[in-house]
Order: structure tokens, then sequence, then C-alpha cells
DNA sequence: CTCCCATATCTAGCAGCGCTAGCAAAAGGA
DNA sequence: TCCTTTTGCTAGCGCTGCTAGATATGGGAG
């Protein structure tokens, strides 16, 4: 009965090595340029492989998805529990929500533009995305007045996401990026 | 010499149909149905006619993403200048933007999500666009503390835009969107 | 009125896409 | 050693955006 454990953990290597390849191949030559025979042939298995694992190319997209907000979250954690102070906290959660849009486009673009079918209610997906919306509601916690917190927080994720998907598609200067986060934060600290 | 007026009035009429054709077709069914030859089929012409007036398929998305900017511009304006006083104005205008992303998604979607080639920069494409900029600015401006009003309608316009993509995506709860339209517009009343 | 030429438009096809049916090969169990 | 189940492949379907080359159309000159 071992022969089917082995095959189980060949069989999720193997699931590993898809979702790596398209990450890699989408931040070398964008989304676009992933397309399931060239990731076929990245992994060295033909095309049909694929879909031995994935119902089809959007859900691979979306594993790569998930791996993005695990990696926001946990970027966002960090920020924020390594400042010093409520206001500080708060600053380093933005900035590094900031550094993340910027840094890892391509990633960015599957968790928000693409990943139609992510949303909240599913059963495993989203506890990556929610582990990111709690960092920012803790991050907004100290300094809350009397209003929803979550709604701060809402208001807060979509402000920051708004400035990086409109800087992202050239809509915004993109010399002023720090003093419309500080203007973004003015709202949050008062 | 009339006739080369005709044959190019002619011209800029089917030119307007090609458009046109793209947006009811999106608008009913979304752009992957916008396709080039289900666009000449409704246009009664063949396929390579929408290349003698569009480079490609993103030029003529990229028109109805146009259209979709002069409307918004308009509706804003509209908003803006009907409210009394400067606060009912300021509302107004937000609530206009929000309510043309919710009716319009697939305009909206061309103009913010698909028509990456759309920029600042270009000669003609973004008057309408810098316009229905220029409509928030206004509507700040009677609000403006001492901070630099652009930096101010950068980030208002970035709250609205990532209220209302975030909300499609399925990432906010729908029956938030009032309270956080109004704590976003609290942050720029001050 | 006829012929010519330029313009306008179409037919046909290319390379690539996501995806799948059906066959071949490999591998575990009797 | 043989059988059966699992695994992966080859080949192909219908679609996409786009284009080369052939054909039809229609105004201007003789």
């Amino acid at each position: 009965m071992a022969i089917r454990e082995r095959r189980e953990r060949e069989r999720q290597e193997r699931e590993r090595l898809i979702v790596g390849a398209a990450r890699e191949l989408a931040e070398a030559e964008g989304w676009d340029a992933v397309t399931t025979r060239r990731l076929a042939e990245q992994i060295e298995y033909s095309q049909p492989v694929l879909y031995s694992h994935f119902k089809g190319k959007d859900a691979i997209m979306a594993a790569v998805a998930v791996e993005g907000f695990a990696e926001l979250a946990a970027e966002l954690r960090t920020a924020r529990t390594s400042a010093a102070g409520p206001q500080a906290a708060l600053a380093a959660a933005a900035g590094a929500y900031a550094h993340f849009a910027e840094t890892r486009p391509v990633l960015y673009e599957a968790m928000f533009t693409n990943a139609v079918d992510l949303t909240f209610a599913s059963p495993e997906t989203p506890a990556a995305l929610q582990e990111g919306f709690g960092e920012l509601r803790e991050a907004l916690r100290p300094l809350a007045g009397d209003d929803d917190l979550d709604v701060r927080t809402e208001v807060l994720w979509a402000g920051l996401h708004g400035l990086m998907t409109l800087t992202r598609g050239g809509r915004l200067r993109p010399e002023g990026h720090q003093r419309r986060l500080a203007r973004l934060l003015q709202g949050f600290n008062a």
C-alpha cells in the first residue's frame, strides 16, 4: 500500500512543478506567454497531464494567485509586527502592500485581475486571502475610531489596491507615489 | 472631389458602426464574446475590413474605452454641478462614479482593466480621461486643505477605483457599499 | 460609351490557442 | 507469466487574431 503513497507524493510534487513553472514563465514573459503547450514543455510532460491536475488553465493561474496571497499576508505580518507603535505599524503594512504590488506585478495581476473565480466563500482558497485582510485590520485596530473596523479596513484596502492598479496602468504620475500613500494613510490616522 | 469626402464620411460611419457593435456585443455577452469574426458578421463586412480601420482588436477595445471615459466625465460633471454645496457636490460625484462602474461594468473593464496602452501622454485619447479626472478635482477643490489638490484627487480616484474593482471581483461584502463610500469621503471632507 | 486603373473588399489560409478522445505503454497484483 | 488497472501520449477539434493574394467595384480619360 506504500506504493500508492509514493505515487501520491510524486503527483503532488509534479503539481508543485506545474504551478512553479506557470509562475516563473509569467514573471519572465507575462501571463500571455503562459500557454498550456509551453507549460507542458517546461515540465517535460505532454499537455493532457496538466488537465489531470487542474480543471483548466484558469485553475493553474488561481493556484499561482493563492501562493501570492500567502506571501502577501506573510509580508504584511512581518511589516506590521516589526514596527514600533501603531502609526508606524500601519505605515509599514501599507508600504509592504505597495512594495509587494510593485515588485511582483505579475503575481498581483493573477491575484486581483485574472483570478475571477477566487472569491471569499470558497472552502480552501481564501484562507490566505482573509489572512491578508486580517493583517490590514490588525494594523488599523489600534487607531480605530468609533466606526466599524471592517469598513475602515475595506476602504484602506481599496485605496491601496486602487493606487497600485492605477499606477501600474500609467494613470497616475509615477513620481507622486509616496505622497499619495501618505495622503491615503492620513485619512486613517485621525 | 466631393466623392472623396463622401467616401470619407461613409468610412467614418462604418468606423462608428464597428465601435458600436463591439460595445453592444461586450455589454451583452462580455468581452470574451467580442471576436473579430463576430464583429465582422455584425457589421456585415468581412474580417479584414476591421483592420483597415483599427490596428487590431485592442485598438477597437480602446475606442470603446474612450467612449466610456467621455461618458464618465459627462456624468461626473452633471452630478457635481447639480448638487447644492461643496460637500453634496463631492458626494454626488463619488456616487456618480460608483453608479457608472456598477451599471456599465463592461465599459469600466475596458477603460481600466483591458486598455493597457491608453496612457496619459498620447495626443488625442486622454482628453476625456483627463476631463474625468478634472471633474473629481473640481469636486474636491472647495474642500481642499493645505496639501496638494492633485494628490488628493489621485487618492480619491484610487479609493473609488479600488472600491469598485474589489467589489466587482467579489472581494468586498456587497451590502457595505454605502458605508464604505461614506467612509472614503470622510477622509476628504475634513 | 468604352476602357483602364486605382481603390475597396473578399476568400482562403497561417500559426497558435485551450481542451479532449482514444490509443499505447508501463507497472502492480495474482 | 499473465492480466488489469493506471498513466501518459499522439492526434485532432474548433476556435482565436491576423494577413497575403485574388477579385470585384467604380470613377476618370479618351
